[in-house]
DNA sequence: CGCGCGATTGAGTAATTTCAAATCTAGTGG
DNA sequence: CCACTAGATTTGAAATTACTCAATCGCGCG
């Protein structure tokens, strides 16, 4: 179970087997269940999650009820709420599961712990987190520069698997954009 | 000059005064005039910068010819195409002066040098980058959720000083709204 | 003084939302 | 296996929001 996250770490930083099994065992697993919640407003947030199975999302509830998504994470992806997570603060932000998940689960400590260890454990962090940073400016110039219409085209188009794996109304609270106008757009031309 | 960065830095991470010296040696001074290009599309991007003094702006233009605005910076703000700098690619923003501008300069080498040699460095920049992607998360949501009236608003309350420099077309193009509906918006009431 | 840039205003238009109703679908229990 | 239900999606029509285009205004700087 832990096998494929030791692929995704050595993509960037190889390890030796004690190496890994040494880090590995800094992560404990942890199973959910479709719709349960795995971060709360207003939590503490133990943990960060790599998932080794399932699909979940964070989000919070506007004002007036609505929901919006900052972020789904699937198979190999990470999801946490990072502010309550380094600074250990409440939990600003709700994290679901839309299928029933089995997560990887790292504490700070041991995330401290295994960066101080190795280096390379903390290469491997920093340059996850350049993606992430790269990807969330990315998004936002997808919301300033694009129409609903491009928006959706382009989620297709960066992950096809998403979009067939989670309901419709999830990916118009990601994108910015009501059901119905989702609903409106039509892919075949 | 160098004695606001050393102010910045140990709000995270105190230094001796060697350690700061040696580290500011790895900074060049650059100056740049107003509306003078310092990262632009498909150019290499040798450096990160940290503002001395003056404004700046991160920014794509799109198909029909509109300028969207990533990222602003000012006093005390960080400021690069991260994504060309880290992977040593060309740029595929542009950064540009919005009023005449003293920076200093950190080349990616230089950078991982003084990350090797402080850790105390490794951990001021994954500090900063940890706020950087919280910011990031926030801009989001504010355009998920917000109407541009309160999108506006929320500029205002976050940053005046920034308000107060830039033109406001500038600030249409970072809310992603037209400088008519900014305009339009009666902070009155 | 006049130029040029930025900001404002008005009118018409386009995109998207909202609300309501109808339709479709997958999973459940009988 | 079927009927039923809750959730998800679609559709229509009206309302809203923001955009575009064009004209005007205002002001600082040479």
């Amino acid at each position: 179970m832990k096998q494929k996250l030791r692929q995704q770490i050595e993509e960037i930083a190889p390890l030796t087997d004690e190496e890994f099994s040494y880090i590995a065992d800094h992560f404990t697993e942890k199973r959910f269940k479709k719709n349960q919640f795995v971060v709360q407003e207003g939590m503490p947030v133990p943990n960060d999650y790599w998932v080794v199975s399932g699909c979940l999302k964070a989000f919070v509830i506007d004002g007036s009820g609505k929901e919006h998504i900052i972020q789904f994470a699937m198979e190999d992806w990470w999801i946490t709420d990072y502010e309550a997570y380094f600074n250990e603060v409440p939990a600003s932000i709700n994290i679901d599961c839309i299928e029933d998940c089995e997560l990887l689960a790292l504490t700070v400590e041991n995330r401290r712990k295994i960066c101080r260890e190795y280096h390379k454990m903390d290469r491997f962090f920093s340059v996850k987190f350049n993606y992430g940073y790269i990807r969330l400016q990315q998004r936002i110039l997808s919301l300033l520069t694009q129409s609903a219409e491009e928006r959706y085209r382009n989620l297709i188009d960066e992950f096809p698997e998403l979009v067939q794996r989670v309901p419709k109304k999830y990916l118009a609270a990601y994108l910015g954009l009501s059901r119905e106008t989702l609903s409106r757009v039509d892919l075949s031309k």
